[in-house]
DNA sequence: AGAGATTGAGTTACCGGTAACGTAGTATTA
DNA sequence: TAATACTACGTTACCGGTAACTCAATCTCT
């Protein structure tokens, strides 16, 4: 009990007591069980549990460091969950990191199977779902309006003065983010009277060389398409190298357009036509706001951490 | 006890005393506490400890996902620690992590604290090196011999007719991969009788647009070089955006050479000169060799992923 | 039928830390 | 000087699961 004391600066002992359980900490190696903290006084882990898709998309890794970064300078440490995109493997994972006891939970994404909703409600910890902008989340969220994001693509083109609409994307998935961003372009140009002849959604990673050949493809399918909106900038950097390699001109030829402004945009030889979000700002609101809940501390629910789209000269 | 028995499937029960206890579990909402598994039989958790230096380093990424997505797929959870290439952040992070009684550890790079080592080799837990291949690994290592690629990549340029040579990255650290690549470089270059004109170690992420102002440095303090070696693809990418800007021509008014074939290297309008390496496989093994320690078989202490020299058009 | 084995269930103790309480010894105050 | 307060340290119980044990009821076999 005294060397307990001792080691969480309590107070309560003497100088030379400290010293004597000082000496014994360093003799033994003694390294703390946090657990049986943990465990004793039926708190909570200094653990946060976070689920993204997929590491292999650049936009998530992002997102990921800035929440890791504001987690470990409050003394956190983060539980990785990768779901793929399944839902009901982000259930599993729920459950899992659930029964260790996390301090809270940050979920990318908005839909998830009723069992998962009705497990973390019970589970009564905070958390934090982002990407997606949910006006009802089931405790609080960080994103933006991805379909706002679409529909002023959209309506950008139609100023443009485009008429034949092309997307190549890889969700297949109607509760994705990249969906609703599909629909809202969608949505936009029907509103302007233009017209979505092609869209591809590919069975792959949304990385550049899915755009390279999602480019071939629609191109063959639909050699009219004027201007193609993708799923992301690296999708949007495999087409534009696709175009250099058939000699089709940007933007004389056709028109392209990325989102969310990745770097490997700030490389090419011209500005590229997308949508600017600040990846790392989501990740870090989204770990503050869950830190401010554990430290029972209140939160709002809902931060829109808004977007900007970047004229460029690709249309 | 009887509920324990009937949730770990243990025997012991009847099928109506089961049915008791689920429909119980069921109206309660019961979640198991897994801390308190592990502290009662004085057992390991399922986590594993993974610290990477940096989430905004695509090749870690890769890494990283290897490793998970083969921990998941044998019930244990990543818990990520993010060093910034400082060991006394990854010092820290080990003690913390260590607390939490992991089923083991991965760290990325062969350099460590002291201390660290210290408290490493007390815990007596299953660790894997990984990255940079190290003979005498505390535990296991995974990883390939960044100096012999360097070397190679060096060597190569040498049979191609360069006698002036450069170097872009970003890395300071001596300890770094980054750095033995530089050095295997470099003293191939010696053997071969040419000369490093120009080393250049920005303070930056080895990224895209480093690529592209580096190459602006180095070029400016010193435009009789022939050819540049840059500490991975991304940055070399870089490199090519700036001479496509600049009117440059590759290969024939500079070559470049890249590190670790990345996406982006395959929608290039030329193949990339670059070395090869699985990082998805360096995660994988790493995995299945603690797997396979925490389950108390033996695994070879060292594995060489290797690597492959892709020789490419632009050199 | 009676001895021994099997089955289904309950009881006790323990893991490592800490809250809550107990208790000498000393210091402070009325 | 006696009552009271404070200081430094010790003791007990508890968190939730499970190993090891106990035990009554039933089953199997000679």
């Amino acid at each position: 009990m005294t060397a307990s004391r001792v080691l969480r600066d309590e107070g309560g002992f003497s100088e030379k007591t400290r010293a004597k359980v000082m000496a014994e900490v360093e003799r033994l190696g003694y390294l703390p069980n946090r657990l049986a903290t943990v465990f004793a006084g039926d708190k909570r882990s200094t653990f946060v549990g976070v689920s993204i898709p997929d590491l292999g998309n650049e936009v998530f890794t992002h997102v990921l460091e800035g929440i890791d970064r504001k987690l470990v300078s409050f003394n956190h440490q983060t539980v990785l969950g990768m779901t793929q995109h399944v839902q009901t493997e982000e259930e599993n994972w729920i459950e899992t990191v659930l029964s260790w006891q996390p301090a809270g939970l940050i979920l990318t994404g908005r839909a998830h199977t009723p069992r998962a909703i009705q497990i973390l409600k019970g589970a009564n910890i905070p958390l934090v779902e982002i990407w997606d902008l949910n006006s009802s989340p089931v405790d609080m969220c960080v994103g933006l309006n991805h379909f706002d994001s679409g529909y002023d693509v959209g309506r950008f083109l139609l100023t443009k003065g485009y008429s034949r609409f092309g997307y190549v994307g890889t969700s297949h998935d109607a509760a994705n983010a990249a969906t609703s961003r599909l629909n809202g372009y969608a949505k936009a140009i029907e509103d302007g009277g233009g017209k979505l002849t092609k869209q591809l959604c590919l069975n792959d990673i949304p990385g550049f060389y899915p755009g390279y050949y999602g480019t071939e493809q629609l191109l063959s399918s639909d050699p009219n398409v004027e201007v193609i909106f993708y799923q992301n900038d690296n999708m949007a950097v495999g087409a534009v190298h696709f175009c250099q390699a058939q000699q089709i001109s940007i933007p004389g030829d056709i028109g392209i357009a990325g989102w969310g402004e990745l770097p490997i945009a700030s490389v090419l030889p011209y500005r590229l036509t997308t949508v600017h979000v600040n990846h790392l700002r989501i990740g870090q609101l989204a770990a503050e706001k869950l830190l401010l809940k554990i430290n029972g501390d209140s939160a709002r629910p809902v931060s829109d951490v808004g977007f900007r789209l970047v004229p460029g000269d690709t249309v």
